[in-house]
DNA sequence: ATATGTCAGTTGCAAATGCAACAATATTAT
DNA sequence: ATAATATTGTTGCATTTGCAACTGACATAT
């Protein structure tokens, strides 16, 4: 990760205020927003953890994408369509930055710095996002919840340079961020420990195999 | 789609020789690129049709993204690991445009206006293809085959405004995209044409449904 | 302190899925 | 024209998965 780009000095860069830009505060569990409208938002979580959820129509819940500190998001990265409900939902208490696409490229009323600031920082941002996305999908496309899993540690423990690591969210939510079903998941997971393949403490598991 | 931005402006720049792009030409079935390396490669196919494939310890084959004209990819977007083998293999005779990310931000020895240009357009490319790796991913975290195959219908048939559309792969490759067994799939289909919700006609589909 | 709600962990059962194998057709190469 | 190759279509069977339902542990709110 040595060789990622910050986004803490760009987020530095915004604390003088530019009037296409909107702070915003959250609570726990609200929804932060909701992709319908096309609006090109474009959404930096400032503080807290999020998730961007898609309901079905049968109420079926799924975390597309779960978001920390820093992470980029917004209705700008997604072709909004009928059949799908997707929304970003406070995890934590949050502190939002907003800002639309279309103003990515105008000069602001100020004639502020923001801009120039942003269109340089922003495609740097996009290739990061674009990484964890991929990785993403690295994951789903695995065929079985076994892979899925295994393939999802794997990169948690690369990240931690460590055989052992903590799940960013509880086991209810994996289950949906592997899109599998959480009792097909928590039997899986099981089987890895009867045969030796992971060892599980609670949220912390260590990959057991070389 | 009549408001995604354009890239055959941008394409059209390119024809000014850059001393740090180079443009290559494959043939069908060749491998166009590997993700092995770290050396932020980013590519655009300027002709011919291209997947983007992972082949797995068991030698099984997931097709991670479909290019065709105008697409951009390269292993820039990846985190590479070791327990990964992801390659683009051309399925037409291809013209590939190479770049490194690196270069992106700085001028080039002949100071062309290249780079100028590639800074300000590079982030509106990002985002559509962010709206095309978002949309993947909505297929993917769809947990039956039915589901997949219908969200993938929905979504071709939204593009071309028309209840008709044609997959832009073979049935084969569609298995692989929608990352489920061949025949699982193809028994699925027979079923939603048995219901009368589809219509199929080779690789032309019908949605059948309001 | 008690109630309420969330999360972890399990299990039986039915349904969905993957696997293997094969035949029929279509496409491509020689 | 013919052979070789790839694709489509199908089926039986074993395995995996999802669903529903329930228990116990833990945390939070009143």
């Amino acid at each position: 990760m040595d060789d990622e780009y910050n986004i803490d000095n760009f987020i530095e860069k915004f604390s003088k205020n530019c009037d296409n830009v909107q702070k915003k505060y959250f609570k726990k569990n609200q929804v932060i927003t909701t992709y319908i409208q096309k609006r090109n938002q474009i959404c930096i979580l400032l503080q807290g953890e999020a998730d961007l959820v898609r309901y079905d129509f049968n109420g079926l819940k799924s975390i597309i994408e779960h978001y920390a500190q820093n992470d980029v998001f917004g209705e700008a990265f997604y072709t909004v369509t009928v059949n799908n409900e997707l929304s970003v939902e406070a995890k934590k208490n949050c502190e939002v930055l907003f800002f639309s696409y279309d103003n990515l490229y105008n000069e602001c009323k100020e004639h502020c710095d923001f801009h120039k600031i942003l269109m340089n920082d922003f495609s740097k941002i996009m290739v990061e996002k674009m990484k964890l996305v991929n990785t993403r999908i690295e994951i789903l496309t695995k065929r079985t919840t076994r892979e899925k899993i295994l393939g999802y540690f794997d990169i948690l423990s690369t990240r931690k340079f460590s055989k052992s690591f903590e799940i960013p969210f509880s086991l209810t939510d994996l289950a949906d961020y592997l899109s599998v079903d959480r009792s097909a998941m928590m039997r899986e997971i099981k089987y890895l420990k009867d045969e030796g393949i992971i060892e599980k403490d609670g949220n912390k598991f260590t990959i057991l195999t070389d």
